[in-house]
DNA sequence: CCTTTTTATTGACCCAGATCAACTATTTCC
DNA sequence: GGAAATAGTTGATCTGGGTCAATAAAAAGG
C-alpha cells in the first residue's frame, strides 16, 4: 500500500480510501427505522432496496428529463446536482455525501428536474420510488419520513439562501465548510480533515461566487492558519475560530473595535 | 363606493378589495381533488379543515419556535414568512399569495423555524396537521400530495437560489414580478396588473437586494415604459418584454448587439 | 387635524468581488 | 511518456450595487 493511502485512511472521508457510510447512518436507514417498523417491515424493505449501483467520476446518476424511478442514497463518494438556468449558465443545486438522500426534487414532475453527476467513484442505493409506496401497511410511516426528509431539505435551501442574500464572500465559505464538517461528522467521518471532492468552480457557484474568489479565500485562511490547505485536502485546526469567522454571533451592538 | 374601490375591482388582486381564491383553486383543495377522493372523504375532509381565521397587517399567524399544529392555506390577502440570521438580520423566506399553503418547512422539527406575518388583512383556512395524518383510508393519497406539493416547493426555492447567484439586479426583479404574475394568473388573478402587498424593503430582502436598488430599478423600469407603477399599484404592458429583461431567453452565442 | 413614525426616493461616493489576462499545476488520454 | 485539456492560482483593473446621507411621501396614532 502506497504511503498516500495510509496517510489517507486516516483521515474521515478521501478519494483514495472511499469509506463506505453505515447503514444505520444513512437517511434510507432512518426512513424507516425511527418509526417503530417490525423486522417483516425491515425485510420486505430490504427487498425493495435491491440495487446496488457504483459510477465512476464524471458519470450520471440521472440527467434532467429522465422519468423519476428512483429515489437513491449515497452509499460512498459523493455527487452533485446542478441545472441548466434559463438564458444560460448553470446552478449547482447540491453536494451529496454518503448517507444522503437525493432525487427526492423530481417527486412533482415526475421528472428529474436536475443532473447527478458522480464527483468521483460513488456507490449508491436505488430505491423505486413505486416499491416505497406499495409498502402497504408501513407507506404511511416512510412516507411521514418522507416528508420530515423533505422538511429538512426546505430548510437547508433556505438557509442557504440567506448565506447568499446576506454574508460576504468570507463568511460564506466559512459557512460551506462548517456545513460540511457537520455532515461528515453526522455520518461518522471526521468533522475536522476532510476531502473536497468538488472543484473550486463548483464550491463558487454553489456559493454565489467565481472562482478565483474561492481561490484567493483558501489561500488566505492558509495564510492565517484558519486552514491547512493542500489541494482538495482540508484540516481545519480551531472549528470555533472558524465559526466567529463565519459571522454566526451576535455582532454585539455599540462594541468597539468591530467593523 | 368610492372611486378608488371601483376602480381597484378592476384589477385582480388589491388591498382594497381583497378577493378570495375559489376553493377549487386552492392548493388544500387540490391536496384531495386529484387523487380521486370520495364524497364522503370530502366531507371528512370538511370537518377537519373547520377553522377559518382572519388576521390584520402586522399580525403573525406563527412565530418561529412556536410548536407545529397546523397547516395554512391563504384564502384572501397575503402573507410574508421569514427567518431571523445567526448573526443578525433577517432573510424573508417566502411571500404567500391566496391559494399557496404555508408552514410545511416545519414538519421535521414539528417547530415552526419562521415567523409568519399578515401583509395586509388575510384570511386563511388552517388544517390541524394531525387530523391529516388521521384520514385514515385517504391518508396515503393525501400525504403523496403533500410530497409533490413540498417537491414543488424545493424546485421553487431552487430557482429562487439560482436568480440570486446568477442574475444581477435587473434581471432579478423581473423575475420576481413575472412570478408573481404568473401565480395570479394561476388562481384567477389578473396577471398584468396586480397589487404588490409587501415594501420594497422586503422585495430586496427577497431578492438579495438593498432597497435603495430596488427603488431605482422601479424608476427605470417606469421611465422606459417596461412597467405603469402607481406607488404598490403594478402594470405590465408587456410580458414578453419583461421576460426579455429577465434574461431567460439564451443569449445567443456570437449576436452582435447584445452586451 | 397635526405630529410622529415608517417607508420610499434620490444623489454622491466607494468597495467587495467580478472580469480579464497570464501563467502554473494536474489530470487525461493517446 | 508526452501532448492536450482541464483546473487552479495570482495580479491588475473595473464596476454593479452597496453605503451613507438627506429629503419626501405615506401611514399611523393621537
Amino acid at each position: 500500500m502506497p504511503i498516500q493511502d495510509i496517510s489517507a485512511a486516516k483521515i474521515g472521508f478521501s478519494a483514495q480510501s472511499a469509506q463506505e457510510v453505515a447503514c444505520r447512518d444513512c437517511d434510507l436507514f432512518q426512513l424507516t427505522f425511527p418509526v417503530g417498523v417490525s423486522c417483516a417491515d425491515l425485510k420486505m424493505l430490504d427487498r425493495i432496496v435491491k440495487r446496488r449501483k457504483t459510477i465512476q467520476r464524471g458519470q450520471y446518476l440521472y440527467r434532467a428529463g429522465d422519468p423519476f424511478l428512483f429515489v437513491y442514497a449515497v452509499k460512498s463518494g459523493s455527487i452533485k446536482t446542478y441545472a441548466s438556468i434559463e438564458g444560460g449558465g448553470r446552478q449547482i443545486t447540491g453536494f451529496h455525501l454518503p448517507g444522503e438522500l437525493l432525487g427526492l426534487d423530481a417527486i412533482d414532475t415526475g421528472m428529474h428536474q436536475c443532473n447527478a453527476r458522480a464527483l468521483e467513484t460513488t456507490s449508491v442505493c436505488e430505491v423505486p420510488f413505486s416499491g416505497l409506496e406499495e409498502l402497504g401497511e408501513i407507506a404511511v410511516s416512510v412516507q411521514r419520513q418522507l416528508l420530515r426528509i423533505m422538511s429538512k431539505q426546505l430548510l437547508r435551501d433556505q438557509s442557504r439562501l440567506a448565506l447568499v442574500c446576506n454574508k460576504n464572500a468570507e463568511e460564506r465559505l466559512c459557512a460551506f465548510l462548517l456545513n460540511l464538517s457537520a455532515r461528515f461528522r453526522q455520518r461518522g467521518f471526521s468533522p475536522t480533515e476532510f476531502y473536497l471532492s468538488m472543484s473550486r468552480t463548483d464550491i463558487g457557484n454553489y456559493l454565489g461566487l467565481v472562482v478565483e474568489t474561492v481561490s484567493r479565500l483558501f489561500r488566505r485562511f492558509q495564510e492565517q492558519g484558519v486552514l491547512e490547505v493542500d489541494r482538495k485536502h482540508i484540516r481545519i485546526p480551531d472549528l470555533s475560530r472558524l465559526r466567529r469567522l463565519a459571522g454566526f454571533q451576535e455582532p454585539e451592538a455599540s462594541e468597539s473595535g468591530e467593523r
